[in-house]
DNA sequence: AGTACAATGACAACATGCTGACATAATGAA
DNA sequence: TTCATTATGTCAGCATGTTGTCATTGTACT
């Protein structure tokens, strides 16, 4: 039962394995001057893209991880003076986490390391192969999201 | 600079982060009744599709990590029984990894978990589909492998 | 042959992910 | 309202990945 099929998929679970390591490589290596690491990125783009203030389960819902591990990154940038719990209207022990102003600083800082790292590396790919990957990706995901 | 594309890509990204932590969360569930987890997966599917026997910094580069995280495996799995390490002809201390009888035997019952479950999960999915998606990450590792 | 450079094993420190367990708060159903 | 269930914060243990360092072995070049 080596089926052709069977090889492709094997092999593209294999390459996204190491694609994984190599875009926490790249995201290292972007954010290492502002002090970040790839961790920290996630958690502190997850906020800035949110409007209404995220929790920290909240935060782990949107990046699909256990809550423990969120609340030890946001308890650490909250530390370094990046984040700052405030008070939940609707949830009396469940902060809101909202960026400091030195975390929005880093948060600009950080879109100007990423975004010419977007250019470089999209420019020569068309958007319609970017789109049919990820769709299928997606698929994947909602496969073994349940 | 919201462009499109800057948008698609790092959504690419986060969701390339998403279905690795699903794969693993996968893996851990498909290998548990053997005893095995996910990091134990990729190695004894790496030396049992090596014909000519692998060492440790062959494996490492086989599955793109570092040649300390495998050897903390290997060494675990050595312990276990599963992996055997044999001298090599072509080298005074880097030994060859092979599978003992109990290796050979749980990467067999691997397989027959493995299968059914690639089948599950790629059934819909046209062939073609699956080889863009793998040549477009493939494209992407070949960048960011430097 | 000799010597510089690369590869390897071994150990350590650290970052990040997971799960489990427990207490407390919030929610929904009877 | 009361009670069962769910959500959350917190702490702990563990698996896995990274990098760094050092001694030793292999390799290649002069």
């Amino acid at each position: 039962m080596h089926s052709p099929k069977r090889i492709l998929f094997l092999d593209l679970v294999l390459s996204i394995f190491r694609l994984n390591g190599l875009l926490i490589a790249e995201g290292d290596a972007l954010t290492e001057k502002l002090g970040l690491t790839h961790a920290r990125w996630k958690v502190i783009g997850a906020i800035a893209l949110s409007n209404a203030g995220l929790t920290v389960p909240g935060v782990a819902r949107v990046l699909g991880q256990s809550r423990q591990a969120v609340q030890r990154i946001t308890d650490v940038m909250v530390e370094d003076g990046l984040l700052a719990y405030q008070r939940n209207p609707k949830h009396k022990r469940s902060v809101l986490i909202t960026l400091t102003e030195e975390g929005n600083h880093v948060y600009n800082m950080l879109r100007e390391q990423q975004d010419p790292w977007v250019m470089e590396n999209t420019q020569e790919i068309p958007m319609e192969e970017l789109d049919q990957a990820l769709r299928l990706i997606r698929r994947l995901i909602k496969k073994f999201d349940k």
